[in-house]
DNA sequence: TTGTATGCGTTATCAG
DNA sequence: CTGATAACGCATACAA
């Protein structure tokens, strides 16, 4: 089943062989089919770890992302991701690892990615945990080119895909803004992401330009992002007065429609919501809940693409970010 | 950066680093001392293609699922699969690998998977696309120990771990019996796995039981998952006079729960339903969605772990079952 | 157009 | 307790 097989098979030299299977020098057409014919006879296929040996690539590619939770609402945001990653590493035949951590971080476990100790890949799609300073540093030490998704980190420029979150947040609350909302409320999570800072950024320059003042009451950033603090951050904001809120993260903002529903507050009459990300069954609510769309596939294929041409040309310098528009989706809950 | 840099600067030999650092024979306290200051020094990490070439076992295994496709409302129960999958081999520091392919399979593309062809893995995890036979030979050439997923395959013994979807139909259906519906509609996919199977052989089977008749036109199955086929069923069964619907795929329920909606049919009063798989939107609406649910997350831990026994334990007998119990989970809908 | 020989990093065998 | 060395499968520099 190796090269070797072939050769003897055959009567030729490996060297012959292996350069009649890739095509990396001439070969006599007798010869070729041979070799062809010897190959399919025996089921040939090449070994990649001894290719990895030989010419320390692998074309593969590790993605790493926060991992779903088990009995949790799962953030599938990451599933379109790696789809959109998954289809541009098939066009060019790499192979995709998944490795995902927990978030938030354990206390008691170090930041540590198997794939990275076990040098397999060529390059790495992260999205990084900014808590979790190690984070970063695993990601150096590996020496591995990278391309960040979904957050940047402003300390050093490297490849980044990000959506404008700053934009998306600005013009969601905008919106509400122009239909007449004084008191807009903000629910996020706590500010550890560049996503979820620009998506806080967004919000406070919208009230800055409408000259709004900035009521703390209105801002509710949850330390884990569940239904049940989604359900808590909509008491809490209904308690403070607000007329509209702007939930930037896709599991809060279930809890507060469903404590806002269970309420028997009026959607968007007596207070006016919009979320974060976008899927089907938030038409199929009453009434149904405007968002802000990201494009997920969009930024795994253009990460994977990016990363792809790093590895095709190594020296090209680091800092090309590509920032994704949003998309708000208008269905009646604004 | 490798073992003989190690050896070098400590002046032993290769093999007693490496034995030192794997623990593979007894290695004076001072040497392993030694060794282990210079590996943190120069950062050191095994080189896994080497190790592979040498041991044939790569640790890492390859999981291969429908995938999501661009624009489409995605399938994500095989992303809860992917995270059971993804916790159990982390507990034996198993790499994973995933490769999707498109489902319905473009006639164009003939089923090869890249993972295969390269012996990556020591491994499979595949959830089968049965439509295509080729699928199955490909695994068999390859001649890699396996678990399929989701999906059995009635031809050949071999380790899988399904839901009892037969049942989980089964119970749906009688809870709509014993409300007093008569004529009650299956919509699903064609029958092409063994999961739309068994969940129309449950259906089927209460039918009889109940002594119900068996009406065609209350059976619905669809060559592809989309929400607009879903709506498309709602309106032929609505027409058709059902009084209950059962939907085996989630998809599907979207679009039937929409359509009903949308021409003002009143669930349950008018027509009863309860849908496939379990997501927390299904509260959210209005009614509930009464479902079955699946325990996604249990598949892939429970495969993943079959697979690892297995590889553990190269002799053993293939022909393992695991049929995990669904739940039926009851909302406003049934 | 073809062949020979080397080395990639690791482990295991054998011999001290 | 330690060391020398072969072998895993492949690609390539060099030689013919």
């Amino acid at each position: 089943m190796s090269i070797r097989k072939i050769a003897e098979m055959t009567g030729l030299s490996t060297a012959t062989v292996s350069h009649a299977i890739n095509g990396t020098r001439a070969v006599s057409s007798e010869s070729k089919q041979k070799v062809l014919a010897a190959a399919a006879a025996i089921g040939y296929r090449p070994n990649i770890a001894a290719k990895f040996l030989r010419n320390n690539r692998s074309k593969t590619v590790a993605l790493i992302t926060p991992g779903v939770r088990p009995g949790m609402p799962s953030n599938y945001f990451y599933m379109d991701v790696m789809a959109g990653v998954h289809a541009r590493l098939n066009e060019d035949e790499y192979s995709l690892i998944i490795t995902t951590y927990e978030e938030p971080m354990e206390e008691s476990r170090s930041f540590s990615f198997g794939v990275l100790e076990k040098q397999w890949c060529d390059g790495l799609l992260v999205v990084p945990n900014a808590s979790e300073p190690s984070c970063i540093e695993q990601i150096l030490k590996s020496e591995l080119p990278y391309v960040l998704i979904d957050r940047k980190i402003d300390r050093f420029p490297c490849d980044y895909v990000i959506s404008d979150n700053e934009k998306g947040s600005y013009e969601a609350v905008r919106l509400m803004y122009e239909r007449g909302r004084r008191r807009i409320a903000f629910v996020g999570s706590q500010l550890r992401t560049s996503a979820s800072h620009d998506r806080y950024l967004g919000y406070r320059r919208c009230l800055a330009e409408r000259g709004l003042p900035e009521d703390r009451s209105l801002v509710l950033l949850n330390g884990s992002l569940s239904i049940e603090e989604g359900m808590r951050s909509g008491a809490l904001l209904a308690q403070a007065g607000a007329d509209a809120v702007f939930v930037s993260d896709n599991i809060l903002t279930i809890g507060v429609f469903r404590y806002l529903k269970g309420a028997g507050r009026r959607i968007p009459e007596d207070i006016s919501l919009i979320g974060y990300d976008d899927y089907e069954w938030m038409s199929d609510v009453r009434p149904g809940i405007s968002s802000v769309k990201q494009r997920p596939y969009e930024m795994g294929y253009r990460a994977a693409a990016l990363l792809l041409e790093r590895l095709g040309d190594p020296g090209r310098a680091e800092g090309r970010a590509c920032t994704l528009d949003t998309v708000l989706v208008l269905r009646g809950s604004h």
